[in-house]
DNA sequence: CTAAAGCCTAGTAATGCAATAGGAAATAGG
DNA sequence: CCTATTTCCTATTGCATTACTAGGCTTTAG
């Protein structure tokens, strides 16, 4: 699986705080609520996108979470490389592990390479705002 | 990881014995001794291999393994969907579980099924022969 | 008959994933 | 200042999967 829950989570969640921009913070209660989703395990997912600056969080009454720019400059493949560590399909192409001592010989390292590429070059082509439904992201506009 | 160990060494493997297929059956020893795979882990993926029909396996003196096709007649995609199980880069396409309930309001649900078509649109477009060294696999040639 | 090979069913160790637990620190409003 | 709210942090647990091993049975050629 290339995609694990946590970061099919994220992705969700950074929907969700697309579509909701305009009520300002959102708690995480709120979105684990709507999203369907632990609370507690969400609490990870997001301090992680915190830790990379993708989300603002503030606590306290009143605190939550708000994205830090707008939905169109947030690209699928950033956010997933993110929270999944690495979206390589091959450990082989993983960041630590360079290249096993057969790669010179591999007659499919190729493959992988291409494969790699495609998928990379596909999630960074796809950005936020892509996936807000129309005219949510706008409740403010009634 | 999209693809483990085990879909990684059945492709290294079909492409040894596409390339040494003038060679008559190859017995498991060899392959894993070129391919610095321990045998007893090699056999669980022969095995696959050969129930699945892409391999026809020999057991005696003289036996071994030989392709049940020409090497264009493979495509990288069949070879990894049966040793992998599923290519599905995410849960939510996994063959038995169809659809979280959930899936009508998924505004991520395309990303992960143009995504899906990506992987193995491109891996179904790759054949056996394709990863064969040039002037390999005629052996026989001089 | 025997050596060489594949075939089959289990079992195990290690890893990573998904989720949980418990509390500390910050913030706004009264 | 006090309290309710909310994020932040570290650790732990249960579970499933992966990678690999063990041991024995069956088939085949010579």
């Amino acid at each position: 699986m290339l995609v694990s829950t946590k970061g099919r989570y994220a992705l969700r969640v950074m929907v969700d705080l697309a579509e909701h921009q305009a009520t300002g913070r959102i708690p995480l209660k709120e979105i684990a609520a709507r999203q369907a989703i632990s609370e507690k395990y969400l609490e990870n997912i997001l301090a992680t996108l915190v830790r990379a600056n993708m989300l603002s969080g503030m606590r306290g009454k009143g605190g939550g979470y708000v994205l830090t720019r707008p939905p169109e400059q947030y690209t699928v493949g950033e956010i997933l490389r993110l929270t999944e560590g690495s979206l390589a399909p091959v450990a082989c192409l993983d960041g630590d592990c360079k290249g096993c001592s057969r790669s010179d010989e591999c007659p499919t390292l190729d493959v992988w390479k291409n494969l790699d590429k495609l998928i990379n070059d596909y999630l960074d082509g796809v950005t936020l705002d892509q996936l807000v439904a129309p005219n949510e992201g706008y409740d403010y506009v009634i």
